[in-house]
DNA sequence: TCAGTGATGTTATAATATAACATGACTGTT
DNA sequence: AACAGTCATGTTATATTATAACATCACTGA
């Protein structure tokens, strides 16, 4: 791993949400990060190497939470809209059903996007604590 | 539907690929849009109607191509990387396991995302057809 | 007549991502 | 040692996607 993609990825790791390109910049910039491309050519091969995944819901970047992805071709990643945090998951039954429903159209999957958007259950109690009066 | 809806609405339905805002906004500026504004507005409203799908993978939007989306909550899109084409698909099973996945964990859902991208049957054999030599 | 609501329009700007070009570090060869 | 090749790096500029802030207009119901 480069210098640069070492930086990223730590960050990452001890990141306890998504963070986007810029966020990473910012927070690289007392290391020696000055431009937006040092961030995307590391977070390129990070992701090309499955180290790290995009959020494609929040344009944002998380390190992989599983080992090797559990071996599964599809992360599900479900999405806090409150605290922000992103757990990763998989589901050998999804997995299958997917890889089944390209098949049938003849169609060569090269990347899966599973993301759900919506409240942890930590945000829902803190909600209804709160509740309006 | 208001004007501007109706416009961008239309456009979409005609179109055979996801448009950006800005693909539309140009598609649109003899018809008096001219702000990114009023392309967002109008497509925000259409989202939330169910009428039009926003794509996360290609931050495109696309005309839903099923009535009513089939009374699924989910959209499955297979998004062809050289044609570009977009289709729609719902599937119960996944559905079903996705909405026990959120269970499980107390996550309530609030929006969910399913894109694979990849290449389409048609594409696939367009690309064997001009094979290395 | 007037307040309320929602669509509209306009300018400016924020946030996300890439192009194009120059340099530096290392490898293996001749 | 000199050189070509490759890959990481750095830097400036720019493209693409999305929203903030503010002003106006049209319609509805009291």
């Amino acid at each position: 791993m480069t210098q640069n993609e070492t930086l990223v990825y730590q960050l990452l790791c001890d990141a306890d949400r998504p963070l986007s390109a810029y966020n990473i910049l910012d927070a690289l910039r007392d290391k020696g990060i000055r431009a937006p491309l040092q961030v995307y050519r590391a977070l390129a091969k990070l992701v090309e190497r499955g180290a790290v995944h995009r959020i494609e819901s929040v344009n944002g970047f998380v390190a992989c939470q599983l080992h090797d992805c559990g071996g599964s071709e599809v992360s599900i990643f479900m999405l806090c809209n409150q605290c922000e945090r992103a757990n990763e998951f998989t589901d050998t039954s999804i997995d299958s059903r997917l890889q089944s429903l390209g098949n049938d159209r003849g169609f060569q999957a090269a990347h899966k996007v599973i993301e759900i958007t919506g409240l942890c259950a930590d945000c829902q109690t803190a909600q209804t604590t709160v509740q309006k009066h």
